[in-house]
DNA sequence: GTCTATACGACGATAGAC
DNA sequence: GTCTATCGTCGTATAGAC
């Protein structure tokens, strides 16, 4: 049986929206993606549609939301590691979701942009869990430690953040190689 | 004297409008700006400014080339050299300008989008006027040629853009360190 | 070539009825 | 919870004055 409750409907509808939403957006990019279309794609009324989000700013907040959520989920299934190239491959397997990701940062720098506080939240989260994890291959000896462990989890993150930006304008371009040169610099390092 | 020929005065307009919509893209970000305010800016109607531009987004690109002449200037200025600081202090004075480069970097993998032709291009001669860069200072024996230069140049500026978007939403990152960190792994590397 | 006036369609947002 | 109707603003297009 469903789940129960007040808020039964409006929870999948709002789930409905944030699937529409974000299918248009890998379909037709960030420009030209109208919150009319993807009521269109709801069966609903634009005022329908805003019903459920303050604006869209707000939705398109939400959106990034469920799909950070989702990537979570995804890493957790594969055990916890941050391989590279899984992640990358996750992440940015359409421009227009890559183009949504990286407009929205752009955006959220302004305190009163509603992304603003996903965007500050998301950063340190990712620095302190990268962080974590570089630091355990540290100690294991896997990699070395001549960069401390949070100042190289804020490098990495810069490197997938800044190689996906080079991708959207060259497609051929090798989103893991940067990756692979840095960690190898890594492991011929000094300590073991 | 000032320069002689027919489009005299187009061209010093033309510039005028540049300077505005930068002052108003650095202190009102990139949302909130509309063509009509720039227009206001350099006392023309907006089919007047029209005149000068395509569309929106063509104006906006030739900002961006303006911008990117006036950095290649300076960085010529200094002497040839590529100090992650005072680049990092020249690109990235107002988050406003910052936002615009990384929206358009991110529209822009639209082949049909009018900065398109900008970045395709911008990124090779970037990667190769670094990669040359590097090329000297590994063969002077500087740093370590262990990842060849060409890639450690995708690395780097991949890390510029990266760095800049964690700017963003939190200006208290300091955004020198990882160029630190990579360069004294790359002075301990192993070859001379 | 430079520029103004006017108008168009689409956008995000809101008010109020059901 | 969803609608119709409407608002102000946006980028864009055209006609035409100088």
């Amino acid at each position: 049986m469903a789940k129960r409750g007040p808020y039964e409907k409006g929870e999948a509808k709002r789930a409905e929206i944030l699937r529409a939403a974000l299918e248009i957006f890998a379909a037709e990019g960030y420009r030209g993606t109208s919150l009319r279309k993807v009521a269109a794609k709801c069966n609903l009324s634009l005022p329908g549609l805003m019903h459920y989000f303050d604006s869209k700013e707000d939705m398109l907040t939400r959106v990034l939301e469920a799909r950070d959520e989702a990537a979570r989920i995804k890493q957790i299934e594969r055990g916890g590691s941050f391989d590279a190239g899984e992640i990358m491959r996750d992440g940015t397997r359409t421009p227009g979701l890559v183009e949504l990701f990286v407009s929205m940062a752009a955006a959220a720098g302004d305190p009163s942009h509603p992304a603003h506080a996903h965007f500050s939240e998301r950063y340190p989260v990712m620095r302190e869990r990268l962080g974590e994890y570089l630091r355990h291959r540290m100690e294991a000896g896997a990699i070395s430690d001549s960069i401390p462990a949070e100042r190289l989890a804020v490098l990495l993150i810069a490197l997938a953040d800044g190689i996906q930006l080079q991708w959207l304008t060259d497609r051929s371009i090798d989103m893991t190689q940067p990756f692979n040169d840095l960690m190898r610099l890594l492991e011929n390092g000094s300590e073991g």
